[in-house]
DNA sequence: TCTATAGTTCGAATATAATCGAACTATAGA
DNA sequence: TCTATAGTTCGATTATATTCGAACTATAGA
C-alpha cells in the first residue's frame, strides 16, 4: 500500500460529515487539526486512547472526506481538506471549526 | 402533559446537533423545516415512515436543540430553532440550510 | 359521551458503532 | 539484516441506534 485512498470531494455527503463529526473524539481531532493549521501525525493527538482506537477515527474522518492522509517514511500525515469541503459546503466545515474553539476572544 | 420539554440553549452541545443532523430521514426534516420558515405538524412530513419511527426522530431533533415543538389542540407545531442556535454557533445550522437546498440558483 | 385525529411510548428485533488488545505491514535507520 | 516506530487490520465484546407495530394519551368536535 502506497498511499490512502480518500474519496473525491464529488462523492462527500453531507450526512457523513456529520456522522463523523458526531463523535467527541473526532470533534477534537478535527478541532486540533484546524487549530493547527499544518499536518498532524495521527501519534501526536494525545488523546489517552489506543492505537487501534484512534486508527479507527481516522478512519471515519477520511471516509467522511473530512481528513487526507500523506504517508510519509513510517508517519501518516494529516490534514483538514478544508478548502474542497468549503467550495462544496460553504460555510459548514469553517463555522464548526469556529464553534469549536472555545471562547478566543 | 401540557407542553413539551426542551433543553435551553446553554445546554445544547455541538456533537449532538451533528449527531442529529447525521440522518437522512432527520436532514429531510431540517431541510423542509428550513425551506418552509413556517411552523410544521409532524404530519406534514411526507417521508413513508410510520408515525413511530417520525416520532422517534423528532424526539432526536429536539433533544439535540435544534427543533421547538408547540402543541396546539391534537397538533405539534414543529420549528427550527434558527435564532437560538445561530447565536451559540454562528453559521453552523445556515450553512448547513444551504448545503441542503438543491442547487437553487 | 363517543369517535376521530395527532402524536407519543413501549417493546422487541435488527443493524450499526465504539472500544481495545493482539497480530500485522511498511518504512527508516543502525 | 535486525530492530524500532507508526499506523492499520482483525476479531470479539459491548453499547447505541433504527425500525415499526401495537397500545396509549390528549384534544377537538359531533
Amino acid at each position: 500500500m502506497r498511499q490512502i485512498k480518500h474519496p473525491n470531494i464529488e462523492q462527500v455527503e453531507l450526512a457523513d460529515i456529520m456522522y463523523a463529526l458526531s463523535d467527541p473524539t473526532r470533534l477534537e481531532i478535527v478541532a486540533r487539526l484546524g487549530n493547527a493549521g499544518r499536518k498532524m501525525t495521527c501519534g501526536e493527538f494525545d488523546l489517552n486512547r489506543p492505537k487501534s482506537s484512534m486508527s479507527h477515527h481516522f478512519k471515519i474522518l477520511r471516509a467522511a472526506g473530512l481528513v487526507e492522509t500523506l504517508i510519509e517514511g513510517t508517519e501518516h500525515l494529516n490534514a483538514l481538506r478544508v478548502d474542497e469541503i468549503e467550495r462544496k459546503f460553504p460555510g459548514v466545515l469553517q463555522s464548526v471549526l469556529r464553534a469549536l474553539v472555545p471562547a478566543k476572544t
